[in-house]
DNA sequence: ACAAAAGTGTTAAGGATACACCCATGA
DNA sequence: TCATGGGTGTATCCTTAACACTTTTGT
């Protein structure tokens, strides 16, 4: 579950509370029940860390299955990338914490792994699709967007850019209204939102487009 | 496992010789041993059918679990994508088929979808990766290349801008050699080779690039 | 010579980046 | 009116698509 939260991407990690690896941090998830889809599984376990309803995007990344990934018995895992926007702070259990993605605590198994996984899902997605609208607020300014793909992406986006290619492609769009200008003066900015909340991929060919 | 064959991207099928969905067709593969991981499995549920080293590319492509997806006990799929490059034709068993994807037989279970799912994920990958060595023999003319790109796609793509995109890109390379002209006549053409047989993204930001 | 297929040159269009400039507000 | 941050206009660059043209062969 990966939310921008002080300018860094950062994701709620667990502390583990029992053997093997005691004390490391691991990524929230659970068992499969017999009756659930992985899709299901994965809504059932983060409603245990958060509001379910805060999770603005969950998808599939990849299936982990190493024999040895964690001790004892076999274990498969479906890892998946959930994302929160980044103006709500879900009330979460005193052994979870949000860590920096870019600055882990020593990880549980092949946690880390996954977590690299999904930040490069994340910022692939974030060039090709209008998947920014689940980092962001539902109203936010062209500059705290900037500030949100910054951080997703790992480096600085300009923001006259940022809105020129999102607007063109129809994924942002203005409310009209404004924010009040800040307290060292400047022109008030201008409240936006984006025209989808579903995921949609708005750059689908690079090249070998069909021809028309 | 896809190939493209008389012009054709197609998968190879295997007729179900019990209940349920008997006489269907499916997708080769089988249970998960317990000193594996899903990748090992993979290939060795497919040299089975096949040489393996007939398959040029594998790589995941999502989990399947709807609880219902397959009738009697709880089954989970791990998907696969796997390609075999056009100019070999493995010896297969008789109770399989090769069937273009775009004209598939009635499937089993819910594996239309899974090929629905592996087509769509090389097409995306022919362009922006190289992932065409996959389907290619080791060495080809841009004639022959465009064939199979025109069949993967499922459109047209023009000779001269495949050959001009891939080079631009550094993933294909001449050999220097040629063949020799058809019977009408005709320049010989030039015989080209990819520059990697290995997974690279050669194209991998659309916008929001890193600054320089 | 002519037809056929391959390959190259050239132009045009689309989309992204960079940067200068203009706008609106608080002090 | 000045500083500050927001937003727009415009130029440039890069990449690909389209198509005319040249090259090289067989008949």
């Amino acid at each position: 579950m990966l939310q921008v939260r002080d300018g860094r991407l950062q994701v709620l990690l667990w502390q583990r509370a029992q053997a093997p690896d005691l004390h490391l941090w691991s990524l929230p998830g659970g068992r499969l029940a017999t009756d659930e889809d992985v899709a299901t599984s994965i809504r059932r376990q983060l409603a245990e860390k958060v509001d379910v309803r805060q999770l603005s995007h969950v998808e599939q990344l990849a299936v982990f299955s190493a024999p040895a990934r964690v001790p004892g018995a076999r274990l498969i895992a479906t890892a998946f990338l959930g994302l929160v926007p980044a103006d709500v702070d879900p009330v979460i259990p005193a052994d979870t914490r949000w860590c920096a993605v870019d600055d882990l605590p020593e990880t549980a198994f092949d946690h880390e792994e996954i977590v690299l996984a999904a930040r490069e899902r994340l910022s692939a997605k974030l060039s090709y699709t209008n998947l920014g609208f689940a980092l962001a607020p539902a109203e936010f300014t062209v500059s705290e967007l900037r500030g949100i793909y910054s951080a997703a992406l790992g480096y600085q986006v300009a923001a006259t850019n940022l809105q020129r290619v999102l607007s063109r492609r129809g994924v942002l769009e203005p409310t009209g209204r404004t924010m009040p200008a800040g307290p060292s003066g400047g022109r008030p900015p201008a409240l936006f939102r984006f025209t989808s909340r579903d995921l949609q991929v708005t750059d689908p060919f690079a090249v070998f487009r069909p021809p028309n």
